[in-house]
DNA sequence: CGAGATTCATGTGAAGTATACCTTTAGGCTTAA
DNA sequence: AAGCCTAAAGGTATACTTCACATGAATCTCGTA
């Protein structure tokens, strides 16, 4: 390849058929035509929604279930099915579907009612205004027209755990005052002990009705594998044993079908960079590790410069003996220097530790020694193969 | 020997500060009649 | 005189700092068996 230069590189890689014919069907953003395996659930949430279609103000929904067990799917389909059947009588209803999780869309009140008045049509700057000054842009938005509108956050407990339940109290209070429209909330969580720490009266209203999702078993990961593998792929291009494979990884992390389908994706691009002409089992292997590589490294990129030198901080360190903030901050802080960037306090720090614990880089655990102390027992949670490569892409990016 | 008191290194909460950005308002300048 | 632009004033959200207090088990202390 390289013996003929770009030119020839780029002439195979077109006359080369590609192992896939829809790759976008194993996209978690694909919503297939039908859904397996969630029949029930998917009935229950049509059935508790269809009032909306009389104008009729329906329950709030709470959707429970880990990840990957088709929460999102379930509720995008639902939502699509009415939004088309609305749109065929003519009858206004909106839904507005809001990933909480998604870095910095929605995880403080005000981003949240910027975003949902953003959604609407409206100019929302990024600060400076009253966040009730928002509320009101967004309530006078819905309330000029009758309109059913139907929010969908998904991952809201990121957001309560952040920003406080004030808001999903307040969003289920304007209700009260709208007079011609109606608004409906389904909420989405991955944390079955949410709802838990919620103010009972948020609790109350916001899961008037709940579904709970339970995971997928292998034998039904299988079946959405193969079903969705029909259309990506084409014929004949996995190997036998494949598809279990990739189910049985999945059943094993508590039957997360999205792993899954990322698994099957990125064996088959893995495979078709190979120049392979079939996906095996050894691909999968690969898929594994590139899948959790590129997740962590995505997170690491998009970090701010302060949490980068932090993370790059608890990376030097061995990662077989444990760790504690106060050695974190020394090496922190030295860092620092040598980059000549104004250290934060040890206060900030410790907050953003909690924060890289919160987004699964590392683990960090509050601990007493006794007579030594309290603090954060840190460990990494990324393979140790890892951490050469990111560490490297660290120094590049805080320039060392 | 065992119950309480001590201690250490940080966790954690509240309040204050700096910064970036927004809207409103008032004054000054331009323009058109 | 009306219209437009600009700068200042007044306000907010967010990231961070400062201050002060809370934690919780290993260790120490001291009374008791």
């Amino acid at each position: 390849m390289t013996e003929k230069g770009l030119g020839g590189f780029f002439e195979n890689f077109l006359k080369k058929d590609s192992l896939f014919n829809q790759k976008a069907v194993l996209q978690a953003s694909y919503t297939p035509g039908e859904i397996i395996h969630r029949e029930k659930e998917l009935n229950l949430l049509a059935n508790i929604l269809a009032p909306c279609l009389r104008l009729e103000k329906p329950s709030n929904v709470f959707l429970y279930g880990k990840t990957g067990t088709g929460k999102t799917l379930t509720a995008k389909y639902v939502s699509e099915h009415l939004k088309s059947i609305a749109q065929n009588k003519n009858l206004s209803i909106k839904i507005i579907h809001i990933n909480c999780k998604l870095s910095k869309v929605a995880d403080t009140e005000y981003r949240l009612v910027a975003q949902l008045a953003r959604e609407l049509g409206k100019e929302i700057p990024p600060t400076g205004l009253p966040t009730e000054e928002v509320y009101k842009i967004f309530y006078n938005a819905i309330s000029t027209e009758k309109v059913q509108l139907l929010i969908v956050l998904d991952e809201i407990d990121q957001l309560v755990k952040r920003a406080g339940d004030e808001i999903i109290y307040n969003l289920t209070r304007i209700n009260s005052e709208l007079e011609h429209s109606q608004i409906t909330l389904v909420g989405i969580s991955n944390d079955l002990l949410f709802t838990d720490h919620l103010d009972p009266r948020v609790k109350s209203s916001l899961s008037e009705e709940e579904i709970v999702f339970p995971p997928y078993n292998a034998l039904q990961l299988q079946d959405i594998l193969r079903k969705r593998s029909e259309r990506a792929f084409k014929e004949g291009v996995l190997t036998p044993g494949v598809v279990e494979k990739c189910a049985a990884y999945a059943a094993r992390e508590h039957g997360d079908a999205r792993r899954a389908l990322e698994l099957l994706r990125v064996a088959g691009e893995i495979a078709e960079r190979d120049s392979q002409l079939k996906v095996t089992i050894d691909h999968i292997d690969g898929a594994e590790e590139k899948i959790e590589k590129d997740r962590v490294l995505d997170i690491v990129k998009t970090q701010p410069k302060q949490q980068q030198v932090t993370l790059h901080a608890i990376l030097s360190f061995k990662k077989n003996n444990s760790i504690f903030t106060g050695d974190i901050y020394d090496s922190y802080k030295k860092t620092c220097a040598r980059v000549g960037l104004r250290p934060l306090t040890q206060r900030r720090v410790s907050d953003i530790i909690g924060e890289m614990d919160m987004l699964g880089i590392i683990n960090a655990k509050v601990i007493s020694k006794g007579r030594f102390g309290r603090t954060r027992e840190i460990s990494l949670s990324i393979p140790a193969t890892l951490v050469q490569k990111i560490s490297s892409v660290l120094e590049q990016s805080i320039g060392l």
